[in-house]
DNA sequence: TGCCGGGATGACAACGTTGTCAAACTAGCA
DNA sequence: TGCTAGTTTGACAACGTTGTCATCCCGGCA
């Protein structure tokens, strides 16, 4: 910036209301140091500038997620960015897999980078830690799951609902044998959803059978292996719901290798890429990540203009998508 | 710091040293320091660190990606996190979409946030601007695509050997027919594939029919059109190679939806999640995003710990996964 | 002519750190 | 006791920028 003052013959500060297009310099001045920026292939140098502002914003925001290759992190994760865009904000990203250390070494590193805000999806089931980044003015958005221990701003799935839609579905076919598989219960998700299939066979009149129940399982191998197990009970379930996608494919993969898929109703929370190529489709409760990311960011953009108001607590509704394998009679 | 030092009783360059892990501070002012900085929650300011320091380091990396939401972009991603965790280093990330001037706003705007180095999957077709970059010091590495006017290190996958793979196992099952599927010729990659297809025609010593070959083409929808008019042509092709991923999903949807799944032989370019799942089970030539990431970022890193050997360029080999469609006979 | 007001410009300090160098202290030895 | 060498500590400047405030210049008006 210095050299870039001397080439176009003005001071340094000159230079700085060019650069942030501050009013009152003549445009002969303007240019001039334009041409000596263009010139002097000068780049700008954020770090300083937000150390020296008065806000102190870095146009950078941090969002920490489960997975971000994960297909509804990595959806959300977009919006987020989309929403961030607009606004010449970038996106600084980490991934948790369920390590609750891992989650405050993340927010501390984003803090460290003095982000302007941040957007969690939690791992840890104890958020007071947070209370620091709020005293000092970071604002906190949750998604996909609340925080505990903490009031802030959060966006979630209508998890108990979607899993109550689903069972209804389910019931409303003539299904009396339902069997749930759920992944962790310590994930507040997973523990809502389970929450929703309880709730659900009690208003449909119907016994919560407990051999019909696998709890905690993580990937599409326990899955399979779990659902070949419910399979081999007499009286075998006449259907099942998966609470997670990767739990719907190990249940798909289960029913097909048993030559069960046509006779079986399954249905899925959470929708998976290519649900419809397969025969039968499989039927599904899908959540809305785009949704939840522009709600997110959306959220968190207002705090940052100084949005005051209590905190929010959004829901995103569930959609029910039959493709046939919800729809299959006992 | 001014009131972590105070508080310490001592000055701000021991606290300096105790944040930074120096050697010569005694034990007890050590001890003294940390419990000030519990005291205060203090939280070090990485941006005036950087911005003093001689190497002027941010430990923060940018990544340029087609689509952070799209499979491949996000498994290449993840990949790059999981070498940059281990180093301390967070990952800046935005999406292109085919946007050449999206590319250099993000270039940018992650030089103005002095990024200690890039990792780039192109849209544009000249990157002589990066010289000022490359000239600052900032490693630049190319993933999934080339450089154009410039050289610098690249990871690319094998598109070429990988097309004639691809053909070379239709052929041998019998197919003299085959229908091409391709993406925006602009694309390097795409181009490059359908290049792997015309020579692959030729060394299995099979004609190339322009009616069998379409290009351009962007999108599921455009592919499910394309394909069932190629379906229509007589001779109709035995055979079609899908170059992309979205190519493969909308011909596979037309091959189903006129009932021809278990007669027209379908290899694609790219895996597709639950690929195995579909009936018959989807033929594709895999490419390996996750080697791709980690290469990127350990050629990265190595740059970043002063290796100034000459720029590497490593191809990434695909694999192919047969699983139904690429068998079936003429 | 002298004075006033307003717009353009620049000098300088400050943001929160770390590099440099000098000062203060300790122990060891002649 | 006096000196040296080494270790611990701190004062101060500097990184690249922006906020504050003073100065300068010009036209308009009494």
């Amino acid at each position: 910036m210095r050299d870039v003052a001397a080439l176009a013959g003005v001071s340094l500060k000159t230079v700085s209301r060019v650069i942030n297009a501050e009013p009152g310099v003549s445009a002969e001045l303007a240019t001039r140091v334009g041409a000596a920026i263009d010139r002097l292939e000068y780049r700008h140098n954020l770090q300083a500038s937000s150390l020296r502002r008065v806000d102190g914003k870095s146009a950078t925001i941090g969002v920490i997620l489960e997975d971000i290759a994960n297909p509804f992190s990595s959806t959300l994760h977009r919006a987020i960015e989309n929403v961030a865009v607009k606004r010449g904000v970038l996106v600084l990203a980490g991934s948790l897999e369920e390590d609750e250390a891992r989650e405050r070494e993340l927010v501390s590193a984003f803090a460290s980078r003095r982000v302007d805000g941040l957007v969690i999806m939690p791992a840890s089931h104890d958020h007071s830690y947070l209370l620091n980044e709020r005293k000092a003015g970071t604002p906190l958005v949750f998604v996909d799951r609340p925080p505990a221990f903490l009031d802030a701003d959060t966006v979630l799935t209508d998890n108990l609902g979607g899993a109550r839609r689903g069972i209804e579905h389910l019931a409303s076919h003539g299904h009396r044998r339902i069997a749930y598989l759920g992944d962790l219960q310590s994930i507040m998700t997973a523990a809502l959803r389970y929450q929703g299939y309880r709730e659900e066979l009690e208003a449909q009149h119907l016994p919560l059978d407990p051999d019909l129940v696998r709890l905690d399982l993580r990937g599409t191998e326990r899955a399979e292996a779990e659902t070949t197990k419910l399979l081999a009970l007499r009286p075998a379930p006449t259907a099942i719901f998966a609470a997670q996608n990767l739990l719907t494919i190990g249940a798909c993969r289960a029913l097909r290798r048993l030559g069960l898929h046509h006779k079986v109703a399954l249905v899925g929370f959470d929708d998976i890429l290519l649900a419809d190529l397969l025969d039968p489709g499989i039927t599904v409760i899908a959540q809305d990540p785009a949704a939840m990311g522009t709600a997110a960011a959306e959220l968190l953009f207002r705090r940052l203009d100084g949005d005051r108001s209590p905190t929010a607590h959004q829901v995103i509704p569930t959609r029910l998508i039959a493709r046939g394998s919800g729809e299959i009679p006992p």
